[in-house]
DNA sequence: GCTTGACCTCAAGTTGACTTGAAGTGCTAA
DNA sequence: TTAGCACTTCAAGTCAACTTGAGGTCAAGC
């Protein structure tokens, strides 16, 4: 059990956060010692768990579907291979990508969209993104 | 050449995110036919670096300064390490997240907070992370 | 020459993800 | 028992990245 300040600094996020989570269903307290939240240890493995999924480009709401609100994602089991998918897509594109900035960190043609070499790296790099939905 | 129209077609982006990435000078037209907005068939390919960069947790301001406005880089060359460098840490992150989503997908645990294997996974994908500046 | 339609500009609105500020509350220690 | 302080709520503010809307313009076809 952790009061939010013990949780804000072992997670690293702001009260203010923490707050904002629980306001909007992402993670829950379980009771309160006064006034102040009282939280479970397990949230904290739920919160590293959100900012993982945060840097996988994932929203919020997406985030709160696939853990749910008891550790049960709210999607179904389709859904979420779904969005693993989605995320191995991007893995393979930013790895293109990273290819593709430490090319120009190093290249010295005059414009990098113009240098051959570049331009495979990013032709390869977007291949794999043709047939994606465009929000 | 392509007018907005053609490159929004082209590009799949409204033409409205156009103007406003000219706007900011993301990309540039080099002209006009009419009042229309003339593009390089170039921009085509910036785009679609834009795009992924995006992908990859660049911000519009960080991408400029990536790729610059004529295709050089207004940062330097250890900042755009730096730039690959953050981006493979968050390729290893996002591996093993798809994993603990593939794996919550799967586990037939009442919470998959508590699953062992589900742990496991998270702790290693986040075991990278520790040491990383957080903002 | 006149209408039409696709573009234009510029200001304001929207959304997601928070942060900030003002005013209140209740353990804790003097 | 009273002061202090870390928390509380709730509304409003902020920021990036766009979108929308109102009102204007120009080349092209009738």
């Amino acid at each position: 059990m952790l009061d939010i300040s013990e949780l804000s600094h072992a997670s690293g996020f702001p009260a203010s956060k923490l707050r904002y989570y629980e306001e909007i269903g992402l993670i829950r307290s379980v009771g309160r010692r006064g006034l102040k939240r009282l939280y479970e240890d397990e949230v904290k493995a739920r919160i590293s768990l959100i900012a993982l999924a945060q840097k996988g480009g994932f929203s919020l709401l997406e985030i709160k579907q696939m853990i749910g609100v008891e550790g049960r994602p709210t999607i179904d089991r389709s859904a979420l291979l779904e969005k693993a998918d989605e995320l191995d897509v991007r893995v393979r594109e930013l790895t293109n990508l990273s290819n593709g900035i430490r090319h120009i960190a190093n290249c010295s043609a005059e414009n990098h969209l113009d240098c051959p070499r570049f331009q495979r790296i990013m032709r390869v790099a977007l291949a794999k993104t043709t047939g994606r939905r465009n929000k």
